[in-house]
DNA sequence: GTGGTCTAGACCACG
DNA sequence: GTGGTCTAGACCACC
C-alpha cells in the first residue's frame, strides 16, 4: 500500500480486491475479514477501507451484510466480463488520448506497452 | 478547457502547449502570448497558466524571461524525442499496471486501444 | 526567513529543509508539520511554503500525500549524494564563471572562500 | 547575450564591459560606442544598456559625458583592485553560504571549483 | 507591458 | 485536518 502517493488509498484497496475476485483467487461466497482487521494489516485508518467496500458493493463484487460480515458475491462470468469491459474501455480511452497528445501512432503505443508488459 | 474535468486546468494547458511544440505547430523562437492574455482567453485565473509555464520551462519546452516574454525553446529533435520517450514509458507503465489488474492480456489491451484510436 | 532578502522565501524554505535532510537532522519517514502550520510559524502565506514543497517533492526529498501529510522520503544515500553532486556542480559553474569575469585565478578564489568559510 | 534568462540583461552587459576594463582589453580613455549602437548590436532595447552604463559610471569604470560620448575611466590599479576585492568577497560569501547548506567542506568545494575551472 | 513573487481568502477529495 | 487546486487581487524588477 501507499506505494503511490498519487492514487488514493481506497482506490488501491479497490483494485487489489477486485483483481483477486476477477482472477479467481477470491471465490464466490468466501468471507472477507472485517474492515478493522484489514485496516490494521494495511496500517491504514478504517475510512478508506470502508470507502473501498462501498464501491465494491455497489459494483457487485462483494455483499456487505451489516452485523454478519462481508462476502464475495456470486457474480456470473458475464457480469465480471461486463465490468472488465467497461473499465478496459475507460482505460483505453484515457491512454489513447494521452498517446495522441504525444504524437504517438497506434503501433508506437503498442510497442511501448509490449516493452513494459 | 474543461473546468469540470478531473484533470487540473494547468495540466490541460501543459498538454496543449507541449503537444503543439512536439507536433511542430509552435516553432522554436516563436513568442507565446503573455500569461495574463491566455488566462483571459481561457476564462481562468493567472495561477494555473503560471503553473503550466513553470513545468513547461522546467521540462525545456519554453523559456520564460521576466520582462521579455515567453518563447518556444530551441530544442533539438533528440531532446524532444527523449522527452516524448520518457513520458510514453510512464504512460505505458501505468496502463500496463492497470491492465494486468484487470487480467487483460497484451493482445486484449491492444484490441481495446485499437477501437478507441 | 528574511522577507527583505533577494532570494525568494520559497527558496529559503527549500534550502532549510533540504539541508536538514542531507545533514540527517530530518530522518526518513519523519512527518513534517502541515504547510499551514509552517506558514503560520514563519509569518508567511501558504503559497511560498507550497512552492518549496513542490520542488522538494519533485527532487525526491519529501513525499507529500494529500489527506495524509508530508513525510521525509526514504532516499538512499546514493540518491542524496547524487543530488548534492548536481547542485554543487551548478554552484561551482556559476561561481567559476563570475570569478573568471573578475580575473580571479583559482588560487585567488579559494583564498577568498577560505576567509569566508 | 540572453544566454541566461535568469540574469537580467543589464547585468550581463555590466559584467562584460567591466571584465574587459579589468583585464585591460579596454584601456583608459578609450571611447565606447553610443548606447544605441550597442543596443542594436546586442539585439536589445536601449533601456538595459542605459542601466548598465549608469552602474558602470557609478562604480567608476566609465565616464559618461552627455553629448560628448562615453569613455573608459582612468582608474588607478588600486581602485580596480578595490572593486574586484569587494565583488569577490560578496561572491565568496554567497558561495560559502550555499556550500554549507549542502554540507560541503572547504576542500570539497575547492575540488568542485577546480573541475569547473 | 512582461514574468516572478506573494497575500488572503476559497472549495475539493481524502483520511 | 491534510495537501491540491483555484480565485482575485497586489507589488516588484525588468524591458
Amino acid at each position: 500500500m501507499n506505494g503511490d502517493s498519487q492514487t488514493p488509498i481506497y482506490d488501491q484497496i479497490y483494485s487489489q480486491i477486485s483483481s483477486q475476485i476477477i482472477s479467481g483467487k477470491l471465490k464466490a461466497g468466501a468471507q472477507l475479514p472485517p474492515i478493522r482487521t484489514i485496516a490494521n494489516e494495511l496500517r491504514v485508518s478504517v475510512i478508506p477501507v470502508k470507502m473501498a467496500w462501498e464501491r465494491l458493493d455497489k459494483d457487485g463484487f462483494i455483499i456487505a451484510a451489516a452485523g454478519r460480515g462481508t462476502f464475495v458475491a456470486d457474480v456470473s462470468k458475464e457480469h465480471i466480463q461486463n465490468k472488465v469491459d467497461t473499465t478496459a474501455q475507460e482505460l483505453a480511452r484515457e491512454t489513447v488520448k494521452k498517446a495522441k497528445a504525444l504524437g504517438l501512432s497506434l503501433a508506437d503505443l503498442c510497442e511501448y506497452l509490449k516493452k513494459e508488459y
